[in-house]
Parts: C-alpha cells; sequence; structure tokens
DNA sequence: ATGTCAATAAATATCGATTTTTTTATATGC
DNA sequence: GCATATAAAAAAATCGATATTTATTGACAT
C-alpha cells in the first residue's frame, strides 16, 4: 500500500510510468528513431506487464513519437532531414500564431510568470534542469493565446525537436549554442508587447538554431 | 480461420475494429461528447474484450476524440462552443498554410486528382458516401504540400468539426446548405492555380459554414 | 543464383481472471 | 444539518496464459 506519491504522483499507474520511461527513452535516443518497439523486449526492460506497455505505447502515438502498423507491433517514429525541416517550418507558423494571439490578450499576470520563468532560465543554464526550464519559458510565451488545442500542437511539436537534439548531440564534436541574448530579445519584446518584435525575435532564435542543428545533424 | 477479409482489411484485428467503430460513435454522436466511456459497457456494446477496447480508446487521444485521465478511464472529448471556434481558426489558418505550399507546387498529376474528386464529390451530392467525397475532395486540395504533419493536423481538424455538424443536425430544424458553388469556387481557383483566390475561397467556406452552424448549435 | 512453399520460431494480439483504485452508499460524531 | 470516516460496490488497471498472425528458415524446384 503506497501512502502517497511525493514525486507529484507521477508514476502513479503502470502505464503513466512505462509512458514516461518509453517518451524519454524516445526523446533522448536510448530508442533509437526507426527502431522495432517489441513488448517483451519493454516489458523486461521495464520491469511491468504486457497490458503497460501497449497501453503507453498507444498513447505515444498521440505525441507522433511512436507509430503503430495493425497487426506488426509498434516502433519509434522515423526521423529524417525532411522531417525535421517539416517541424521547423511548422513550428515557426504555429508558434508565430500562438505567440500574437498571446500578446494580443496580455495581462499583467502574464507577463509576471514571464519574468520569473525568463529569470529561472538563466539561472539555471547548463543545468540538469535547463530543458524544463526552457520549455517551460517558451511554453509560457504562447500560453496566454487561451487556444488549448493549437498550445498541445506546439508543446508536441517543441518535444519532436528535442529529438533532433539529442540526435545532433550523438554527432562528434556537438556544443551547445549559446542562446542566452536570444532569450533576452524575445522576452523583452514580449513584455514590451512587441507582437511583431516578439515574432521576428522568436522565429529567428528557431531559425538558428535550426540551421545550427542541421549542421551537426549525421546522416538520416 | 478467416480466409480474407473483403472489405479491404480494415478490421483486421479486435483493436481495429473496435477503433473504428467508437471513433464513428464519437463523431455522430451516439457516445455523446463528455460521456464516460467505460470499458464494460463499451466491451458488451462492441462484444470484444477489455484490451482491444482500452487500447482502441488509447489510439483515439491521438484524434483529440477520447480523453484520458490516469486511473479513472476514458470519456469522450467535450463540445463547446470555445472548442468549435478554436477549430474553425485553426482550420482557416493551418489550411490555408497548407493550400498555398500545395499550390505552390502544383502538378498537372494533383490537378487531374482533384477533377476527379471535385466530379466525384458533385455526383455524390446528397448521398450516403457524400461525406468521403467531400473529405477526399478537400484533403486531396492540401495533399501537395507534402507535409504529412501538416496533413494530419488539418484531416484532424476535419474529423472533430464533422462532429460539430452532428451535433447541430442534432437540433431541431436543422438542414444542410447548398455548398456546391463554393466547392466550384475553390475547385476553379485551385486549377487555375491562384493561391489567393483559391485561399480566399477555402476560407469563406469554413467561415460561411462555420457561421450557420453556430446558427444552429444546441447549447453546449 | 532465385523464387516458392512448408515448417518453425517469434512476436503480436486477445482473453479471462485478479488486483488495485475510485466511486458510491451508509453510518457516526460534532 | 453537515462534515468526516467506513464499508460496499463499481470500475479501472494489471497480470499470466493462450490464440493468432507475421517473420524466418531451409528444402526443393526452376
Amino acid at each position: 500500500m503506497m501512502i502517497l506519491d511525493q514525486t507529484g504522483g507521477k508514476e502513479a499507474s503502470a502505464t503513466r510510468a512505462a509512458y514516461v520511461s518509453l517518451r524519454e527513452m524516445i526523446l533522448t535516443g536510448t530508442l533509437p528513431a526507426g527502431e522495432k518497439l517489441k513488448i517483451e523486449q519493454l516489458r523486461k526492460l521495464l520491469d511491468t506487464g504486457a497490458s503497460p506497455v501497449r497501453e503507453a505505447l498507444s498513447l505515444l502515438t498521440s505525441d507522433m513519437l511512436v507509430e503503430r502498423i495493425d497487426q506488426r507491433g509498434f516502433r519509434a517514429a522515423t526521423a529524417s532531414r525532411s522531417n525535421f525541416d517539416e517541424i521547423l517550418t511548422l513550428r515557426c507558423n504555429l508558434e508565430d500564431m500562438a505567440l500574437r494571439q498571446s500578446i494580443a490578450r496580455a495581462t499583467s499576470e502574464w507577463e509576471e510568470r514571464l519574468v520569473v520563468l525568463h529569470h529561472r532560465m538563466k539561472r539555471l543554464s547548463d543545468t540538469e534542469t535547463f530543458e524544463d526550464a526552457h520549455k517551460a519559458f517558451h511554453m509560457t510565451l504562447l500560453s496566454n493565446a487561451d487556444s488549448p488545442m493549437l498550445e498541445r500542437y506546439c508543446s508536441q511539436l517543441y518535444d519532436l525537436n528535442i529529438r533532433y537534439r539529442y540526435l545532433a548531440a550523438a554527432g562528434k564534436n556537438y556544443q551547445r549554442r549559446d542562446i542566452t541574448a536570444e532569450h533576452d530579445d524575445i522576452f523583452e519584446a514580449a513584455v514590451r508587447r512587441d507582437a511583431d518584435a516578439t515574432s521576428a525575435a522568436l522565429l529567428s532564435h528557431y531559425r538558428l538554431t535550426g540551421a545550427y542543428l542541421t549542421k551537426q545533424l549525421p546522416d538520416l
């Protein structure tokens, strides 16, 4: 009998635990893109039953991280240069849309959330938890659009992009760009509530990162 | 021992059969928006096991037709006026993007597919299979964008919108608008490869339908 | 060598039963 | 009366075993 889960109720069910683990493994490349995902193998790896594994994999299709082919199981979503390009293009278009809606509805509350997250992100640069802070900052930029589906798409695309960062990091001499100044530009334009400037800074940030990653990416 | 599935291999697995049935039931409102989806109940309804039902429901979360709450099961996605508005806005933005990419890459092959589908759609007006022809026409318009994820989003949004058509039809004096002329406009502008005109016609088509549906929608 | 077919092995998909958790109903004390 | 605790019922989640399907192997003929 488990009293209470201190970690925030995350691994409440075996399915959820499997979902979180598998997600992480696919995003970071522990389970390589395109890899066949065999139930029995994963069941042993995660030390759980076949049902939670199957269900977790089914749920991961929502995130486009897993493909399911009827009667022949699951595989990790494939990666390719064209997929990478598509993600970049979609992110630019969708985030531009979300960002403008967000700024149009700007409130001081939203602004203050941004201030905190921007600060936190700068503080955590180069730490384990930077990734989380970075995503929180970017998603909060869009959060005021009050468009749950659009937010979901953007979050999805953000995560899919992470996968390519790990893929690039697997290539030999990869080192992270310094993106602090770019974040500052985005942040400052946002609190100024200057939609055009924020959008320009944000898209430039994505495109620069995209070009940088493309160079570092191994053959796909 | 089943020799071969004549219907095109559609219900190959119990999971797939459940997926198709449940999807249909949610889209048409047989399973009302927001409804609790109990495994045992659906299992009996579809005359299948609990595993295929669970897996089908998990897969349906990808389509945003089912929500899953850890340890307390599944429910049909809720419907609301704001959700309807969000779908309309997203469709206009995403389809505009897809359409322009599609037209920019226009080929005579794509054009001919459009001709056939436009013809077929006109032919089938007011028949059972009109829905399929209608979706095929709209999706083919976008198909030449060569952007699988964008297509997937558009397809998803198309289906989510269908649900509101059924919801409106459930309201008393609903009758379908005549949309033949609008389709003709879209089609003709597309084969002219006039991106601006096609986009304008398409978005106007969506917005007119949206305004019309909004009036007919019962309280949400 | 190459392609086909049958036999075998491996993996997926499904079932039926059990465990765990949540929900509902009922009782208890303030 | 109202909140809280407790017991019973319902539902979700999970397990272990089995059935079904797909993938692999090797013999055989072309």
